[in-house]
DNA sequence: AGCTACTCCTGGTAGC
DNA sequence: TGCTACCAGGAGTAGC
């Protein structure tokens, strides 16, 4: 499932085919990606814009559009669990699954494709009216290890829901946090203003390493999900030494990953190398 | 404040 | 083979 990683190579493959692309024509052929506004109402709005920056923020991708040179409010794209989008020519598509299509100058169209259909393309006027409260950025100057030490001390939640919290830390997925929390070795359901100001640091340092490596890595791809704008899979899979490794020896110390739920979600750690809290002692 | 459960969705798969 | 039941999960929301 697409995480910061995932969006930023997203971001970055989309950006040199869509900046300056004129909008063109717009078909929604499922409504609810809108995220509540009518196809026609979406239609007007955005044809006969042009697309003048492609960025990122957490998980979302942001469209800044202008039309006649004006600002004209924005797209805010997120690709949830299946979500994928890239730009095409504008007749090749047999391809299923399409939930908006938009039509762009010299014969060219940017599909959202979206299996599930949990994505979401919304126009708003800015794009901070699309994202709720997020966090810092955990690639970005204001998360220092000082600010994130601190954080985990003004909580009291377990690390993992607290760090899939966006609007604690913005960007992190199911995937990275428990690499993460291996890579510092603490587990999951340690207590966030229990963490030694040391694991505090390593954590901080792990969360930034992790995720700066994905993005080398354009992403992760282990299923017939995630795939780069350019078609391709990413690679950090490969580099996984917990996320669905379940029952496979720890690469550190060989013991096997056990699989736990931690707030409905499917959660790897290996019990040796992140010793479960003293409170809580689910996984043995 | 922080937790759990539920919702939205579909394709893949386990079990019979 | 063909069927059903269940599972994955990001984020929003409700209830305790």
């Amino acid at each position: 499932m697409p995480e910061l990683p995932e969006v930023e190579t997203v971001a970055r493959l989309l950006r040199p085919d869509l900046v300056g692309a004129r909008v063109e024509g717009a078909r929604v052929s499922w409504e609810r990606t809108l995220g509540g506004m009518t196809k026609r109402v979406f239609a007007r709005r955005v044809i006969g814009t042009r697309i003048v920056a492609v960025w990122r923020r957490a998980k979302y991708l942001i469209f800044d559009l202008e039309r006649d040179g004006e600002p004209a409010g924005c797209l805010v794209g997120h690709l949830r669990m299946t979500g994928r989008m890239y730009v095409g020519p504008a007749e090749a598509g047999d391809e299923r699954h399409i939930r908006v299509r938009l039509d762009l100058d010299q014969g060219r169209a940017f599909q959202f494709v979206d299996v599930r259909k949990f994505g979401r393309l919304v126009y708003a006027d800015t794009a901070a009216e699309a994202m709720p409260g997020l966090g810092p950025e955990p690639l970005g100057p204001e998360f220092t290890a000082a600010w994130f030490a601190r954080a985990l001390r003004s909580r009291r939640r377990q690390l993992k829901p607290l760090l899939l919290d966006q609007g604690f830390v913005a960007g992190l997925g199911n995937i990275y946090v428990d690499e993460a929390l291996f890579s510092a070795g603490l587990h999951p359901l340690r207590r966030s203003d229990r963490v030694p100001r040391a694991k505090a640091d390593l954590l901080h340092a792990a969360i930034q390493g992790t995720l700066a490596e994905a993005i080398k890595r354009e992403g992760s791809s282990f299923d017939t999900f995630y795939r780069t704008p350019a078609g391709q899979p990413g690679s950090y899979q490969h580099q996984f030494q917990v996320y669905g490794r379940t029952d496979k020896p720890c690469r550190r110390c060989e013991r096997p990953i056990r699989r736990l739920v931690v707030g409905q979600r499917g959660t790897h750690i290996c019990t040796r190398c992140q010793p479960a809290p003293r409170a809580s002692r689910i996984s043995r």
